[in-house]
DNA sequence: AATGAATGAGTCTTCATTCAT
DNA sequence: GATGAATGAAGACTCATTCAT
């Protein structure tokens, strides 16, 4: 799906707005201000103000996906895709593996704090219609992803065995997903407001990875 | 705080509704309706729908507190006061008592769903008003109690240095809301569907509990 | 059905407006106006506008039904249910009864002119929901009194045989609707324009009255 | 006024839609929609919906005298001005005249049932405008030819005095449009489901025929 | 000549809240 | 103390129309 100009600035404005205050707690009368266009225009880009809520999560996925082929060719190490083709490197070990697809998600979550919000609300309510599903296929995806790696470490024998997956799941998504989502209260509670907003940011990507790799390798690797 | 018997039932539904539709996505209608009091009731017995969310969150942290010396009187081992005792405790080793306190969150939040849920929603926004403060008080709270934990579990010698102490709170309260908040995502997932509603919450609380307990243990005592 | 008097105030200021503007032509905030009510009113006592219809429908079948019940009592002879009565009536010669037949309905028509010309647009529209089934229901009801009535006639020897009842129906109301409907033209192509509208309306009644009972009379009874 | 195929094309898919929904029930979106023509040409060719409905009434008018004129040439007995060169027929009796012209207008509603029931619709509100004055014209012309060809049957003695010519309009017009427009009723009243589409328009025109000349040979004929 | 994009005014409906009783 | 009736404000959405191209 092809966007225009206007139609991102719509979605990208109510993203911010439904991270902020919520699906219902944001009229269109507020998203149409903000984004400096006519009220109209959300029904008539989108249709209705559901749809223009699952559009944005189809634009993200979408351009998650855009995203990863873009860092293929640019021979980087951070997309999804990537991480595919990375799971059979030969070379690396799989803690490496693990490692990067760990940094892969943070960056991800860190880049996309607002969507990620806004997951985190409404997966907790409605388990039916479109974003329901695409919060599913989501989550299949890097559960299988996850596996796969998981798998191929404890058969190479760098892992070991009766690791519980989809907890380790919960664990990476729930982190950092918590973090993200109560930052402000982390900051306060930690005596992180003299940071600047930048320098804080980087502390809890930074903190975030430190965190989860040291978990997962404890888990992934330690005898008991 | 002192409720009467209709005001309970107005918060307990409304819940339940905030809990599966969201605080917006509820009515004072819908609340009223399906609690079979009268819709000005609300607005009599509360003031407004904010402050019954607000009365939610003060009930149900009274309600733990109630609990709470209900608990230390039938001399049971889940309370959060109990917890404070146990912590001087000489005779449980500090991974003991760390597991206790795992499996204590792990029995609110898996007790209290719908509030947890709310909790969850509610923290991404509104970092004001009564109800962050709330949240800000539970979480430093929590926050305190297993610090003070760890820092005597490092002071006998049982738990390592270097504890991120925020990240494994995170971890903790991360992993536990995301299963909860996530599990119908989880049980199509990983085929459970035919397990029966309460098998599936035994399934669940096991699960976190083993999870988290590996978890900690790993972290604070292992070499890395 | 029972309606407080805000609700008839609602309903009679509608059918007026629908009368001259058409359903769709007419908006709630144009009801509430002219009915000097809140606009949220509409909506509050009777769920929508569509269901305003419906009420409005089933009101004037109602009040119709009321009326007959009252004119029972009264002794009068303008009723549908004494209408029933008269058919079993002895003394009375089967074109009498018919001519009686036929005052009581444009008697029906010519007080319920508004109504009418809703009925008379509605009609045209819609074969489906809760106003086309009390279109039949009105339809289905007046066809078999008629029938019976002409029927009756015939047994009786003082009406012809091969009376084509549907057809004498779609005269009976399509001329009586079609003289109230278009009263404007036939005003002014008939030059009575200088009438009292009080005058010009008995004027209608009785050329009404007189043409339909001759069209009945002669195609009952005459000889080809 | 001569208009262009995709005038034509819009014109008449408003008149099917008109009818089905009325004018303020149908959108002009609609109407390009099943048009298969883009949005702004209504407006672009019509200038508003409301001068499309005018150009509408201007069309249907427009395209009966032009199938007059071609009836006239082709010799048929179906058109208006055929009725006009009619009434001064020497040798056809004013009874014959009279059953022609019912069989032409029958005619003339049958095959145009769309564009009837929007006049039944519209000639029930706004008195005022274009339609309105077209509707009177049209009125006035059909009152003038029933005039001059009955005051001729009086004349040559065939019809009786005391024939009242606007009540007798009213009854031709009025079962013609209420056959017509309840036609749904007519069929589920009398049990005719089981007539194909094509039998039951039949089945309509020949029993409006057969019942409006019985009517008007008794009226204008019949001693009382 | 024809149209895609855009919009201001208007639609119906729902909301949380108030208030007289 | 409790509530039925009522309402102003706001909600999402649709409309006919315009205009630059």
């Amino acid at each position: 799906m092809e966007y225009n100009e206007k139609q991102v600035q719509i979605m990208e404005t109510a993203e911010i707005l439904f991270a902020e205050k919520g699906f219902n707690g944001t009229s269109v009368r507020d998203i149409a201000e903000k984004a400096n266009v006519n009220l109209a225009m959300v029904s008539y880009y989108f249709g209705s103000k559901d749809k223009l809520l699952e559009a944005l999560f189809g634009y993200r996925g979408e351009y998650f996906k855009l995203k990863l082929e873009t860092m293929i060719e640019d021979r980087e190490l951070t997309s999804l895709e990537k991480m595919e083709t990375m799971i059979d490197d030969k070379e690396l070990s799989s803690l490496e593996k693990m490692n990067t697809l760990i940094d892969h998600y943070i960056e991800k979550i860190m880049q996309q704090q607002c969507f990620s919000r806004i997951m985190v609300r409404e997966q907790v309510l409605n388990h039916t219609g479109i974003t329901a599903e695409l919060i599913f296929q989501m989550k299949k995806k890097n559960q299988e992803l996850i596996s796969k790696l998981i798998h191929q470490g404890q058969k190479k024998g760098e892992f070991k065995k009766n690791i519980d997956i989809p907890l380790m799941m919960a664990t990476l998504i729930g982190t950092a997903n918590n973090l993200v989502a109560t930052q402000f209260y982390y900051r306060e509670l930690n005596d992180l407001q003299s940071m600047s907003e930048e320098e804080f940011q980087k502390h809890l990507k930074k903190k975030l990875s430190q965190h989860l790799k040291k978990l997962f390798k404890a888990i992934l690797t330690n005898e008991e």
